[in-house]
DNA sequence: ATGTGC
């Protein structure tokens, strides 16, 4: 069955209340026509109606105009439950727990970076490797993960792995206190021992940018961003097998609870967990280890990219002007205070495949942003292009201030294999001046840009809305994938 | 996303 779908305004959908008996608030999409055209061919619509059904969700669950299918909760989903009566949904967090995005600014122009691009690549390639159960560069001695785990980049830190200003420019400067890695399980310290320091797969990369439009200099400016050609690193990455294991530990408890603790699940993936029981209180614990895990295994991977650009050019990376414009995550349930229906709320914000998108003057952004707004990192497609956006007021009214993380598929992976041979995509990407290493050649395929959804349409539609403004579009002229 | 499927 169709879930019936009402436009409401411009990029405003809502799937009404009365859709199912469980719904406690309707469900509301922001998407163009033609976003919502692709949304229509999955399971998109049914699971933001199913998310809906949360207990303690106010105002409405939200799809953000890259929203497809995942596991249980739409990809591009947004949910904001009670902090005391609610419930807490490990799939609507996601697999990989906190994993997000970090842009660093350099001083280089692109025309110092296209003669060595190729010896560049391979460089980062080598100290920052990629592909599926690919081990790091850092051995980590036995107690030591659970430093990382407790303290996050504080740990990185005190290594010697980064500079103390770094952590400045993470969204919690990469260092969560609620974290308890006594909550993390035996199987993923294992998983996420070797693990510290690489991209892993899928649509993980990192990829060597240069700004090719800038829509708000102002603001561009503050972010350490000057002209139009200047280089840019963006690293994507998450929690690796560290944060995944814990994601299905604590699903599995929870569906062993569900009968317990009374819940009717409108679909078996959508297990959750009721904010004041044990349980939840152990899942929390344990997420904001794996993504103090997830912050520091990027924040190595900036470390190694710093040393992959000291051995190419030959010059001290804080000579290039390697600084972190931001570092944000798309995984993730915060806990934040929200204007809800006229009442100061304290809830959980779980975002999946969704950024968090603060304009200025709330007090999580750091410092330096505080009077401008939180930069909102979105990456394109590999060979597409990415954006950096900066938060806006209206979205907090919204979207519980969050803005989308990315294009979003639009065809499965089987399907992107099936029909993209990855020596035509590599060969088109090359044509254009585009530098590629790729772990694995099918990965070429399944990234290939004609597989996911136009990043432009996504951005233009946000920044429309007022979910985020956009302040620089990049190019990418060097990717290093899983 | 993932030592990729229970």
């Amino acid at each position: 069955m169709v879930p019936p779908l009402r436009k409401i305004g411009s990029n405003v959908w809502e799937i009404p209340r009365d859709y199912k008996p469980c719904m406690k608030v309707p469900a509301r999409i922001f998407a163009s026509d033609s976003l919502m055209e692709k949304m229509r061919n999955d399971l998109t619509l049914e699971q933001v109606a199913n998310v809906a059904c949360l207990p303690g969700i106010y105002k409405y669950s939200i799809a953000l105009p890259d929203a497809h299918q995942g596991y249980g909760f739409p990809v591009g989903g947004v949910a904001a439950v009670d902090a005391s009566s609610g419930a807490i949904s490990p799939g609507g967090i996601g697999y990989d727990i906190n994993c997000g995005v970090r842009v660093l600014r350099t001083d280089l122009k692109i025309d110092d970076v296209k003669p060595k691009l190729r010896e560049l690549v391979d460089a980062i390639f080598k100290l920052a490797p990629a592909g599926v159960g690919e081990t790091g560069h850092v051995k980590l001695q036995v107690g030591e993960l659970d430093r990382v785990l407790n303290e996050g980049v504080a740990w990185a830190i005190g290594k010697g792995y980064g500079w103390s200003e770094d952590q400045e420019r993470i969204e919690q400067n990469g260092s969560w206190d609620y974290a308890d890695a006594s909550k993390v399980s035996q199987r993923a310290k294992e998983r996420g021992r070797g693990e510290l320091g690489t991209i892993g797969s899928g649509n993980h990369f990192i990829e060597v940018q240069a700004v090719e439009r800038i829509f708000d200099e102002k603001v561009a400016k503050a972010f350490g961003i000057d002209e139009v050609g200047q280089v840019l690193i963006m690293i994507h990455s998450g929690s690796r097998g560290l944060g995944h294991q814990v994601a299905t530990d604590y699903i599995r408890i929870a569906e062993g609870k569900i009968r317990q603790w009374g819940l009717v699940l409108p679909d078996r993936e959508l297990v959750s967990m009721p904010v004041n029981t044990r349980e939840a209180q152990d899942y929390l614990h344990a997420m904001a280890a794996a993504a103090n895990y997830a912050w520091t295994n990027r924040h190595l991977l900036m470390h190694w990219v710093r040393e992959a650009f000291r051995s190419v050019f030959n010059k001290d990376p804080d000579k290039l002007g390697m600084r972190v414009v931001y570092d944000v995550a798309h995984n993730i349930a915060k806990l934040e205070e929200h204007d809800v229906e006229g009442q100061r709320r304290s809830v959980w914000v779980h975002r999946k495949g969704a950024t968090r998108a603060f304009p200025a003057g709330r007090p999580e952004i750091p410092k330096v942003y505080r009077d401008i707004g939180q930069p909102v990192l979105i990456p394109g497609s590999m060979g597409t292009g990415s954006y950096i956006l900066v938060g806006a007021a209206t979205s907090m009214d919204l979207t519980f201030g969050t803005a989308p993380h990315g294009a979003g598929r639009q065809l499965s992976r089987s399907a992107a294999v099936r029909m993209l041979p990855p020596s035509k995509v590599k060969s088109a990407l090359e044509g254009r001046g585009i530098v590629v290493r790729s772990a694995e050649s099918e990965i070429i395929s399944e990234e290939a840009p004609e597989a996911y959804k136009d990043v432009d349409s996504v951005v233009e539609t946000a920044d429309a809305l007022g979910l985020a403004r956009k302040v620089v579009r990049t190019r990418p002229i060097g990717v290093v994938k899983g």
